[in-house]
DNA sequence: CCGTAAAATTGGTATTACCAATTAATTCAG
DNA sequence: CTGAATTAATTGGTAATACCAATTTTACGG
C-alpha cells in the first residue's frame, strides 16, 4: 500500500498552497495576471475544476481576482493592510514627510544590506539590467522614464533582499511617494552636478550590492536618501521664498 | 444603460453567500452535517462544481469543514470570519517567521535609537511607568498579563521615537504577533534563567532610552530580538523532537 | 454479543462540453 | 492613413458525467 502521503487530501489546498508560496516569495507580483486556467492546470498537473477551487480559496482570501473573460490577477492585499492608513494621512499633513523619509532611510538601507548579503545570481543580473535601465533614462529627458525606472530600482533592491516584508513594504511606500518623486527629480534636473551626483549614488548602491558588501551598501543607501532628503529641503526652501516674493511684489 | 447590478456574476458567491446565511441565521447550527452535495446542488439548483467552488471557499473563511467520506460540518466557531489576513498567512508559511522577525530587529532597534534621541520627559515618565508594569507582571504568573504589558512597553518605545510610521507600523506588527508572543512566553516561563535574561533586556533597552544613549538603546534591542529569535527556534527545534518521539513510540 | 468484512454513502478528482464576457485583430468608412 | 465598428480569439463561468477514495453503515459469521 503506498501510502506516502499520510495528510496530504484535497489536492485544491495544495495547489492554493503552491499558488499563494509563488505569490509572497514574490515570483507573482501584485497586478501580475495569471496564465489562463486551462495551461496553468496543465503546467500543475491538476484537472481544470481542482485548479478553479483552489483559486476559489485565494479569491475568498482576497489574493486574487478574477474577471469573465478578463483574466486572474493578483491583489496586493498584503500591501493594502499597511498601505491604506497612510495615503490620506500624507495628504493632509506634509510634515510626515520627515517621518517617511527618515522611514525610507531605515527600509533601504537594511534593504541593500541584506541585499548584498542574500543575492543570487538572477538577482545580480536582474539588477544590472535595472540599473543600466536607470542610467539610460537619465541621459535622457524623460522625467516619467526616469521615475519609473528609479522606482524600479529600488525595488529591485529590495526583492533581492529575500525578505517578504521588505518588499512588499518597499512596494506600498514607492506607490505613496511616487509623485514627489516626481517633483523632486524635476527640480534636480535643472541643477547638472545634483544630477550627476544622484547617479554616482545609485552606482555606489548598485556596486556594493553586486560585490557583496553589506556595509557599504546600507552605508550608499543611507547617504541616498540623505541626499534626497537636503534637495527636498532645499526644494521647499526655495519654494517659500519665491512665495515670499510673489507676496511682496503682489 | 441600466447597469444596476455590476457584479453579480459567479453562481458559487451567490451559493455561497446563501449558505452563509443559513449558517448565520440558525438554520444550519454549528455541528450539524450538510445535505450531501450532490443532494445539495439538487436543492440550491446549480451544478456540483458550483456547489463545490462554494463550498471551499466557506471552508477556507472557516465557517465548514469537510471529511472525505464523513461530510460537510459547519464548524463551531464563527468568530473565523474577523480572523487578521497576516495570521493564516504565518500559519502556513513558517519562513515567514523569519522574515518577520528580522523586520521586527530593524524596526524595533530603529525605534528605540530614536527614543533615545527625541524622548521628552513625558515620554520617559510614561515609559518608567510602563517598565514598572512590566517588571509588576514579570513577578506574577499572569501570562495575558505579561503579554499585553511586553505589547505596550514595545509600544510605548515606538511612540516615543516621534515617528508617525514607526508608531503605526509596530502597532501593526504588535496585532499580527500577538499569538507568537503569547506561545513564546509561556514557553519562557518554564526556563527561570531565560526568564530573568528577558527582564535584564528590558531593562537595558529602557535605560539606555532614558538617559539618551541611541548606540546603546538600538544595540540593546537588536539584542533582544536576536534573543527571542533564538528561543524560538528552540521551541520549535523542541516541538519537533517531541513530535518525531511521538511518532515513534505510534 | 462482538468483531470483521462487504456494501452503501459521500466527498475528491478528472474529463468534456458549452456559455458568456472580455480583449485582440480585422475590416471598412471617412 | 486614421479611427471607429465589427468580428474572431481568448479566457473565465457553468454544467454534466464518470470514476476514485475514505468513511460509515450494514450484514454476516464466530
Amino acid at each position: 500500500m503506498p501510502l506516502l502521503r499520510p495528510v496530504a487530501s484535497r489536492l485544491s489546498d495544495t495547489v492554493a498552497a503552491e499558488l499563494e508560496k509563488r505569490i509572497l516569495e514574490g515570483s507573482l507580483k501584485p497586478g501580475d495576471r495569471l496564465p489562463p486556467e486551462r495551461t496553468l492546470a496543465l503546467d500543475l498537473g491538476v484537472s481544470r475544476p481542482s485548479l478553479r477551487e483552489a483559486i476559489q480559496k485565494l479569491v475568498s482570501k482576497g489574493l486574487l481576482s478574477t474577471r469573465h473573460g478578463g483574466g486572474t490577477h493578483v491583489t496586493d492585499r498584503l500591501e493594502a493592510h499597511f498601505v491604506d492608513p497612510w495615503q490620506d494621512m500624507l495628504k493632509g499633513h506634509p510634515l510626515l514627510h520627515r517621518d517617511l523619509l527618515e522611514f525610507r532611510q531605515m527600509l533601504e538601507s537594511q534593504a541593500a544590506a541584506l541585499a548584498a548579503e542574500r543575492a543570487t545570481d538572477v538577482d545580480i543580473g536582474r539588477l544590472d539590467a535595472v540599473h543600466s535601465a536607470l542610467e539610460a533614462s537619465y541621459s535622457s529627458d524623460d522625467m516619467a522614464l526616469c521615475v519609473d525606472a528609479d522606482v524600479v530600482f529600488h525595488q529591485a533592491i529590495a526583492e533581492a533582499s529575500h525578505n517578504v516584508l521588505i518588499g512588499h513594504l518597499t512596494a506600498s511606500l514607492m506607490r505613496v511617494i511616487h509623485g514627489h518623486v516626481s517633483g523632486n527629480l524635476e527640480h534636480l534636473h535643472t541643477r547638472p552636478e545634483r544630477w550627476n551626483q544622484l547617479q554616482s549614488q545609485h552606482r555606489a548602491i548598485w556596486q556594493a550590492i553586486r560585490e557583496h558588501r553589506p556595509q557599504e551598501a546600507a552605508a550608499a543607501a543611507r547617504d541616498h536618501i540623505e541626499f534626497v532628503r537636503q534637495s527636498i529641503e532645499n526644494n521647499s526652501r526655495e519654494e517659500e521664498r519665491r512665495q515670499s516674493a510673489l507676496r511682496r511684489s503682489g
